[in-house]
DNA sequence: CTGTAGACCTGGAGGC
DNA sequence: TGCCTCCAGGTCTACA
């Protein structure tokens, strides 16, 4: 799925598009997605969307009253399409018609994804309420970081990984940030010290940073919602490559799988 | 409490 | 072409 990048440039391209707008109303094919779809969504009528916003890997579309809080899990995408063409595939789900013309429209082949009914404080939300900090914000930091390594003796890369830690990190970013942090994912986590800490919290930054402005990684099927491609991904050095070379030092890239996910290092620039 | 398989679900790729 | 196995951007739950 889509980790935090791709989740933000979704909300950036569609954001424009609903701001203001009216959801007339829902056309709700399979309401069984991870959790059912609530029968607030699938009644909807003639409500009007006063912001679009993210938190961690959630889209909120925030309500006068309300908020309709979305997850992608693994394949779940948005798209915006014009009513004008309309027609439908077997893993389209859920269709919010906006001000009659124009569709968001949530395709999701795998259903891991879902969409909630909720309260207006959005934050409140029991699936929101225990997200740790953006990793993109100024509480997401070195010494934040730092407390938790000393604290724990996990593998670094599943405390990255760890939502209630630091949201929106997910396989692919984790083994990229280590790479290019110079540590490996098997490093347990209170052996690093304050420099590495800094360093790991400096990479994360800039590696979402630069993906959200490459327009997110698209592997296998992530899509942004107008139909282009993200780009991040001729920028991997590590993740999906083993066997392949190195791009720093020409050594074979090694795969192992932590936690029932594929990891991938360079055990000579990893340490 | 902690850590870890397994569960959810579908389709694409690769081996034979 | 067909069947079988493995794999995939997540994360919740049951169990040791």
């Amino acid at each position: 799925m889509p980790e935090l990048p791709e989740v933000e440039v979704t909300k950036k391209i569609i954001k424009p598009y609903l701001k203001g707008k009216i959801i007339n109303y829902s056309i709700v094919r399979n309401k069984k997605l991870k959790y059912f779809v609530s029968d607030n969504i699938v009644k909807i009528n003639n409500q009007k969307i006063l912001d679009i916003k993210r938190r961690g890997r959630y889209i909120i579309i925030i309500l006068v009253n309300n908020t309709i809080i979305i997850h992608l899990g693994m394949t779940g995408k948005l798209f915006l399409i014009n009513k004008q063409y309309y027609s439908y595939n077997k893993h389209d789900h859920i269709d919010l018609i906006i001000n009659n013309n124009l569709i968001l429209r949530y395709t999701d082949t795998r259903k891991f994804g879902f969409w909630l009914w909720g309260e207006k404080n959005y934050q409140e939300n029991i699936f929101l309420k225990k997200l740790g900090p953006e990793p993109l914000e100024y509480s997401f930091n070195n010494i934040y970081l730092y407390n938790f390594t000393q604290k724990k003796n996990i593998f670094i890369k599943i405390m990255l990984m760890d939502n209630n830690i630091v949201t929106g990190i997910g396989n692919i970013y984790a083994n990229e940030i280590l790479f290019l942090s110079k540590i490996l994912p098997t490093r347990i986590s209170n052996t690093l010290n304050f420099e590495e800490i800094t360093l790991l919290v400096k990479n994360i930054k800039f590696i979402l940073n630069k993906s959200i402005k490459y327009g997110g990684s698209s592997i296998c099927d992530y899509r942004q919602p107008n139909g282009n491609i993200g780009n991040f991904y001729k920028y991997f050095f590590v993740y999906g490559k083993k066997d392949k070379l190195c791009k720093i030092c020409k050594k074979k890239i090694i795969k192992i799988i932590l936690r029932n996910r594929s990891t991938f290092f360079c055990n000579k620039c990893q340490k």
